[in-house]
DNA sequence: TATTTACTAAGGGAAAACCCCTAGTACTAT
DNA sequence: ATAGTACTAGGGGTTTTCCCTTAGTAAATA
């Protein structure tokens, strides 16, 4: 029996997993959380092996959650469940220790089939993501070359919020100059070229939220 | 014993509420869909009372397939399901024959009250969007004085795509003047000021797809 | 200690977006 | 017939974005 935590913070949807999973003859599932928090409060008297997390939450997301998860139990395994392949979050998340990631829009037998995995002790990555990983190999495009600096996010944020240069530049007490510099950075890194590509991509790579 | 069908192009959100509904004691879920054309040719042959609608459907969207269904089956019940309190296409689907509307984030009991409410013979709709509808009412804007056009529906999802408007005048054989025009309309109507706003105001609104 | 990286910021210019205005044509509805 | 609406497109302007260059400071890293 693999006993399976669920971290999403989509109600209807957790209710859906917790039902789906719980049809699988040889899935549990012990508890779901809405939110990092409630879920690292309840960690320790859970007896799980693998828990599903939703990568982008309110409050903590789920790369942090997984982060703090790891300090109290190290061996816990996780999955990481996104919306969009694009999510540029996917390397944060191996980094953190997900040993799968799969799409919101797997149906349950892939669901099943990556917990398996993960459980005997491999690996499971969405066909889509694996493709989305091998075709950026093998552009050749450096992945730490093109990852947003901290100020680059909080700009991006805020561009995707709606504010013009100068608002951003007032909002943060920098020159307008400054912002333009980082506009046009941000720009470069997610080889989009204008503002309304760059907030769907931003959407697409969980900086941002609809 | 109420019969129920869904209709939504998400496989794993499908397969929950599916569980989800099969719960409740007096619902009966007799089929679920994952386009609005397999529904339509099914249903003849289904003994339904309510369909739960997503509205934002690949091919056939969920008010072009209940406009159609409502011709098959005219005392057919809808309830609508969508993703944002924004979605301005709920006037539509209102229109086309819905007497329900609720939010994926709501849990399974507002979605059981939904379908008892609508199988009574009521409505539901869910608080957020009442709220939307509400404050639409007081604010005294006319609903239809803001409603987008064809040409700018079409101009819109352009910008959304990224296009500039040198490109989206090549794209419809038009002037970049007509398409300034076009742009200056749709931020008026729709109540935003630039750019990053409208693309995220046209995802709410589902005149886009991320 | 030397180098790299992030953040800061300037000048200067091209392009795009944004905001006025007027105005013709075509279709729809009263 | 006449009024309204959508679509078209021009002039002419301001503002914003975009793109190039150079360059200083602080912090981390080799």
């Amino acid at each position: 029996m693999i006993n399976i935590a669920i971290v999403d913070d989509h109600e209807m949807f957790r209710e859906g997993l917790v039902l789906v999973l719980s049809q699988v003859e040889d899935i549990n599932v012990v508890g779901d959380f809405s939110s990092g928090d409630s879920f690292l409060k309840a960690l320790a008297d859970l007896d799980i092996d693998i828990v599903l997390m939703d990568i982008k939450m309110e409050g903590l997301n789920g790369i942090e959650t997984t982060q703090k998860a790891k300090t109290i139990k190290p061996d816990l395994k996780v999955i990481a469940v996104t919306m969009f392949v694009e999510d540029s979050y996917y390397i944060q998340m191996i980094n953190a220790g997900a040993h799968g990631f799969v799409l919101k829009k797997a149906g349950k037998y892939e669901l099943a089939q990556a917990i398996h995995e993960v459980n005997k002790g491999g690996n499971y990555f969405s066909q889509e993501i694996l493709q989305k990983m091998a075709f950026k190999a093998i552009s050749g495009k450096d992945e730490k070359e093109n990852q947003l600096s901290t100020r680059e996010v909080e700009v991006l944020r805020l561009i995707c919020k709606g504010l013009s240069t100068k608002e951003i530049s007032e909002a943060l007490f920098i020159s307008q100059k400054t912002v333009e510099v980082h506009r046009s950075n941000i720009l470069r890194k997610s080889d989009q070229k204008n503002i309304a590509q760059l907030v769907i991509w931003a959407i697409k790579n969980n900086y941002t939220t609809i």
